[in-house]
DNA sequence: GGTACGTCTGAACAACCGATCAGATATAGA
DNA sequence: TCTATATCTGATCGGTTGTTCAGACGTACC
């Protein structure tokens, strides 16, 4: 809309249409400590995955319980094997987590640290201050 | 928490379809430990709010500068003002940040120290490890 | 080999969501 | 008062996303 070109191009070339600012330093600033609008983006994806209900729960299953297979984590869910698995293809794209086949079960678990520890804190919001697994002592591997 | 078991009967009631299970023990007792519906819920709007590239940039601005009002919001983030307004509306209707209007401009700052905390640890998940605000003196920790 | 089982996949549909536009509200200043 | 500014709002639209259904794949066991 705005035709207009023309600017001290020191700030940026972007965002030239945006004329009212009340403190175009402190607005420099922040700009220049933001991070690139790839990391941005990327680290969106990561919120936006966990950002759902039913991929929450299987997330918070697989930090409570360290590894299980799909049928397992539907029954845990109550979600249909369908959706836990279009779930867990979505977040193993993302690598969040793994998958380990044996046999005909596929066995998944939690593979980024920066996850869990998100997980951990978003616990600890609602009040749920968990501290010990089920299954296993941190990461979670292990063998029953 | 509690010691004993001897339930397994009333772990079905909401289930009862899936029957497929592996590990029907490890099912229930990860399912016992998930927080209740309502909670993930709430969980998850707090990450799926930190998940929209705009949001989070507009978060991050806020983490950055302190307190900023909505055109210089919007200048930072590259990002319409009615956008914007929107944006900021839903962050405050969640209680993520507070709104102190001076004059006919609205300041607006983090207003969740548990998001401030996922912000953070999401920006040294992208490498971004900044630890000094560019404008507040206070930043980190602290109500207002 | 053939069957049963666990998991994965693609397509289709409905619900949700963010951006935009146009206009409303509210305050400051003349 | 009237005007300009700063922010807020409702409605609409196009793209995205989660769920479901139906079937495909691969493995274990007879």
């Amino acid at each position: 809309m705005n035709g207009d070109k023309s600017v001290d191009s020191e700030v940026s070339a972007i965002d030239a249409c945006d004329l009212k600012m009340v403190d175009p330093g402190k607005v420099a600033a922040v700009r220049r400590s933001l991070p690139g609008p790839e990391d941005v983006v990327e680290l969106a994806d990561v919120f936006s995955l966990l950002g759902e209900p039913g991929r929450l729960r299987l997330l918070m299953s697989l930090l409570e319980g360290g590894e299980m297979c799909v049928c397992d984590l539907a029954a845990t869910t109550s979600m249909s094997e369908s959706s836990v698995s279009h779930a867990l293809r979505l977040l193993r794209a993302h690598r969040i987590v793994s998958v380990s086949r044996r046999g005909r079960m596929a066995y998944y678990s939690l593979d980024d640290g920066h996850v869990r520890m998100l997980l951990n804190l978003g616990l600890t919001h609602t009040g749920h201050s968990r501290t010990t697994p089920v299954a296993s002592p941190d990461t979670a591997v292990q063998g029953r």
